[in-house]
DNA sequence: CTTGACCCTATAGTGACTATAAGGTTTTAA
DNA sequence: TTAAAACCTTATAGTCACTATAGGGTCAAG
């Protein structure tokens, strides 16, 4: 199977696959006479495995730890629940401030439901007193607030 | 005032204001006689509105576009109207798949609810197993799927 | 007079790709 | 048969919004 094939198979792009390969999440597949890359079976399901963590937002660095886990099967598995684990945390913690995020866009858009000039805005309006300190809609009493990661 | 009293003033740090000047968010500032920069009341207005905007995850783009309305009070306030339009409509596309991904998670972990070996660890098996192509508790009949931006 | 806290610029690193340049090979169509 | 297109190769740079580092200059206190 050349890389176009691998890519058509799992709808990852042939850069991509190229770069998981760098990384060392795919190993170096065979070669055909000409250069080009030769996959198997294997390895586009080691692929399918990578996506499909990746779908779940686990970090590129944990899948490797999750590949490693795969090819020493005597090990503990508490360190997958972990791993899994500590991809929920960070999830909920996303989500927690998404949806926060999306009730202050909301508010925010209902100050300008018709047009005005800009001078008179609710949107511009509020996020410019937001800038003067003053309490606004987004963020109540302590408008600037240090962003989380 | 000096770049480091406006950082305490603004919980900003001092190299990402130098980094907002550098992307012509924030003017450069006057200098003071020994070449630090010496900033005034309004620059400090002017970050604390970026700042503002950046806590509901505006792109840096976005804010750019957002002080040209501010620095032109005659135009036309429906191009703000859209701008934060688009923002929401991002912040609840993501705010959707990071639902999914919490179920998703949240099923798998359910998976590994005591200490197992590696072989029969029910998380790498549900991840394995999708790998195979097999349905999953995560994605249901098609668990390879190209992951949205 | 030296230590430490600031400030300056320029550059590189992060994560997970994505895009480009500059070339080689293979397949398809005229 | 030949020429174009569709593929493959490597290496390198760009994305976003910072963050960190290197290598220096300035300034007040002890």
């Amino acid at each position: 199977m050349r890389i176009g094939e691998l890519a058509a198979a799992t709808g990852v792009e042939p850069e991509t696959i190229r770069y998981y390969e760098r990384e060392a999440l795919l190993a170096p597949p065979q070669r055909q006479a000409n250069g080009y890359r030769d996959y198997g079976k294997q390895q586009l399901e080691r692929l399918a495995f990578i996506r499909h963590c990746r779908a779940l937002d686990i970090p590129l660095a944990d899948i490797r730890q999750l590949i490693n886990f795969l090819d020493q099967p005597d090990g503990d598995c508490g360190d997958i629940d972990r791993l899994i684990h500590a991809q929920l945390v960070r999830v909920r913690a996303r989500l927690q401030s998404m949806r926060a995020l999306e009730q202050q866009l909301t508010e925010l858009r209902k100050r300008c439901d018709s047009r005005h000039a800009m001078t008179e805005c609710g949107i511009l309006h509020e996020l410019v007193a937001a800038a003067h300190g003053e309490a606004c809609i987004c963020h109540g009493e302590f408008p600037i607030t240090p962003i989380k990661p």
